[in-house]
RNA sequence: CGGGGCGUAGUAUACCGGUAGUACGUCUGCUUUGGGAGCAGAUAGACCGAGUUCGAUUCUCGGCGCCCCGACCA
């Protein structure tokens, strides 16, 4: 993409009711709009890095068996109803809305129900389980606060994956592999030194939910770690019982704070008694369906990730999750062969597939370098009067490091760092 | 929901009971050209409503919106 097509502009200072580090930078960039208090728009490079992450969850997801679907945001109260999760006093940020003809809908802000009673329809038999669904879908909730940017807003794009397993037997195994495909979605996305799987508040069917927690001054959360066994414990749930039970000591945990990016839990027969979810089984019996709950918030990790990667120069994606892979900064400056050079190479990095986007603006180099760092492409060619038919000056985001790098294998993507 | 703060140009801010100034941005021209450059010119603004007043952007009240601390967060 050029550059000077793109319609978003970044900005040197960030509005001033934005206090929050990733909201901050992703609005300087031009990744993201403010719609209202707790409420983003993603702009076309914030989608792009939207877009990827949602699809190394897709692809975890969907090694694990799962199968996409795509529930609606309206919901029936009747089903909540039956829950008892209509009434407000018990769900607090519920958004509701009427119908034109009477009667009253609700904007999702979860789906435990809705998908419960639509699977009654599908399962009857032991054969029919287990069955793994999942779904992106935007979530509604009438926070008394929105707040830290992205990451506690009103409406927000969550991958919610709901499991329906024949015993308790089978759902704990499927609850341990899910445990591992989020540990490879947080490696992927960059977060995999920094996110421990930390130990929370159950229900009446577990002991304890699983939390998966990103090191992280600006999180809401305190846990604490142990280090060595890369477990921790969230302090909701920190007692001598717990710790005990857990074999952890004290006087090893580390408090700190951090941003809850997954959580996965046990929900048992809880919605299936409730919402009739049964099937029989090889003798005849009929029994309920275990069910398990696991999910993560796109947009809160997309923000995590910018709140824990960057520098004070701006934004540094990893090549997983940028938006682009090559940030080409052409400083020709209206010197005709220089911007040839440019363009062709530009040519040929998305012939070869590469995604790049080119700085072909008329702007002084400052500039360019400047919004290049807080735009946070990983891999910078600057292409300017050094610059030669084969050889390129390639900067790495991540750490500043330059090196010159021949044409053939910046066309190939080898920079050699 | 309790407490606090704030609403002035696209952004960040200043002053003022007599209709608003600066910087950045944007536009034009010239100069400049490897880390948000310079000069000149231009563009653009008081959240909404009511009250007090000769006169309100300024004071008062109400509404709306935004931010922070806390509470809350299947």
């Amino acid at each position: 993409m050029r550059q000077s097509n793109l319609f978003t502009k970044t900005r040197k200072e960030a509005p001033k009711d934005e206090v929050s580090q990733n909201a901050q930078l992703l609005i300087r960039g031009g990744y993201i709009h403010k719609e209202l208090a707790g409420v983003y728009d993603f702009l076309p490079l914030g989608l792009r890095v939207f877009k990827k992450i949602e699809n190394i969850i897709r692809e975890e997801m969907n090694a694990l068996g799962g199968q996409e679907v795509l529930l609606s945001a309206l919901q029936n109260p009747e089903l909540w109803k039956t829950t008892d999760r209509w009434n407000d006093n018990k769900i607090e940020n519920w958004f509701k809305t009427e119908l034109k003809g009477g009667g009253e809908l609700g904007l999702a802000f979860t789906h435990e129900e809705p998908i419960t009673k639509m699977m009654t329809n599908h399962v009857t038999s032991y054969r029919d389980l287990p069955k793994y669904l999942y779904q992106f879908q935007p979530k509604f909730r009438n926070e008394l606060r929105a707040k830290s940017g992205i990451m506690r807003g009103r409406e927000f794009v969550m991958k919610d994956l709901y499991s329906f397993s024949r015993s308790e037997e089978e759902l704990d195994t499927f609850y341990k592999e899910a445990g591992v495909a989020y540990e490879n979605i947080f490696r992927r996305v960059g977060l995999g030194d920094v996110t421990y799987l930390t130990f929370a508040s159950g229900g009446v069917f577990s002991r304890f939910s699983h939390e998966f927690q990103v090191i992280s001054t600006a999180g809401e959360d305190t846990i604490y770690i142990d280090t060595e066994k890369k477990i921790a414990v969230n302090e909701e749930v920190l007692t001598e019982e717990v710790l005990e039970e857990l074999s952890l000591e004290r006087n090893k945990l580390v408090e700190a704070k951090a941003i809850e990016v997954g959580n996965i839990f046990k929900l048992g027969t809880k919605y299936a008694d409730a919402l009739g979810l049964t099937f029989k089984g090889e003798d005849g019996k009929e029994s309920s369906v275990h069910m398990g709950s696991y999910g993560i918030g796109v947009g809160r990790l997309l923000g995590t990730i910018v709140e824990v990667l960057c520098d004070e120069k701006g934004i540094v994606w990893p090549e997983s999750v940028a938006p682009f892979q090559v940030h080409i900064v052409d400083l020709s400056q209206g010197d005709e062969k220089i911007q040839a050079l440019a363009l062709d190479l530009y040519k040929d990095l998305e012939k070869a597939k590469t995604e790049v986007l080119l700085d072909d603006r008329d702007l002084r180099a400052g500039e360019k370098f400047a919004q290049s760092d807080l735009l946070g492409i990983p891999y910078r060619i600057v292409v300017g009067k050094h610059s030669t038919e084969t050889d390129f000056e390639v900067v790495r985001r991540s750490d500043g490091l330059t090196r010159g790098v021949s044409r053939e294998a910046i066309i190939k993507g080898e920079y050699g760092f």
